[in-house]
DNA sequence: ACCTTTGTTGACAATTTTGTCAAACAAAGT
DNA sequence: ACTTTGTTTGACAAAATTGTCAACAAAGGT
């Protein structure tokens, strides 16, 4: 027996969720998307907040997993950063939703997502955060607290591609091709303003 | 009759919202946050879509009115842009799920909040772009596509308060103050990172 | 005092959603 | 052919949630 039907729901759902944005789906929503009877879902996953939590942790791990790679891959500092920008504007254009559902449920008080942050995660960061540091000494880059040098890259690649629907709105940018060479432009100059800042 | 009890209501339901992130709270959990009747509820705002429309109008309204008047407010672009960061950082601290309810409804189908943006904002936000336009020129600041510039402002002030559960986790910082430093430390770079960066 | 308007409540009905269960089904091994 | 195992289905029961309604209270004006 091959068990695809689990498989297929899993799929289903992550892309209904974190790429679709429908976060508040009914099992009934989730199953008629994967083309399943609903009684499978309960069958597989026992309730609907056991399938989140599955699927949520794939997604998770599935990124950090991809992050921590990058951040002790044998590149230069440079060709690591750049790996950071493309792998997060593709991972993001994949699942723009993915951070949403993760911020409202770390907020929420009933929290049942076990932390995921595997302890090797958290090593290959702080590897990587000791790399900024000794960047910074040697002047490659401007001299900050090394987390905000993370905290720029994240925050100039994923906003722009989470608030799209907005920008799109407040600045009137009426097709998606507009948007889309705006955000290209974006990259190269991300990588100018982490790189080219060095003040005095 | 004073009636603040409708008020009442709809500032318990936008900080329940907007503040604490219960965006799928009942009514009855509203009702019971503002201290009021279920049913009052309902006989104030009709439904509870009609409650979360309006509550979510009058926030938006409120954000964008502010970020007008900075946009023409008689003031240097230097200070402008100063007024931006702080007003975005204080917004973003007050009310950080506003955007992610944002996001959330205008990605749905169903969308049924009529937009808010008046045709005025838009009026305010064209101008501080050609003022933006101008300072490249100039050579106040580096070369690129104008909204790129706001939405570096956003990205970099914005993402890092949403983003905050999730960044102290990953960066494993315990403290909230910890967190607050490295925050504060950011208004300053974002500034050097805005204008400093004029490339040769 | 009376009436009207406004605000408030508890009870009710309708709808939606969830999870369970027993029965049916298919495929494989014996 | 028979059993076993894992899969799928429809029907059911329980729970949650929503909106409405009629009754009740409070206040103000006439």
């Amino acid at each position: 027996m091959e068990c695809q039907t689990e498989e297929q729901i899993k799929q289903h759902a992550k892309e209904l969720f974190f790429s679709r944005g429908a976060l508040d789906a009914s099992t009934q929503e989730i199953a008629d998307f994967a083309g399943v009877n609903r009684t499978l879902v309960n069958y597989y996953f026992r309730s609907k907040k056991n399938l989140f939590r599955i699927v949520y942790n794939e997604a998770i791990m599935e990124m950090r997993k991809s992050y921590a790679r990058i951040y002790v891959s044998d590149i230069s500092f440079r060709e690591k950063v750049e790996a950071l920008i493309d792998f997060t504007a593709e991972f993001r254009e994949n699942y723009p939703f993915l951070e949403i559902f993760n911020i409202q449920e770390t907020g929420k008080l009933n929290n049942q997502l076990e932390t995921v942050l595997q302890p090797t995660s958290m090593q290959e960061t702080a590897f990587f955060l000791k790399e900024i540091e000794e960047e910074m000494q040697k002047g490659t880059i401007p001299v900050y607290e090394p987390v905000n040098f993370l905290i720029n890259i994240f925050s100039l690649i994923s906003f722009p591609i989470v608030m799209k629907p907005i920008f799109r709105e407040i600045f009137c940018i009426s097709t998606e091709e507009q948007y889309h060479k705006i955000y290209n432009q974006r990259k190269e100059m991300v990588m100018t303003i982490l790189f080219n800042n060095v003040n005095q």
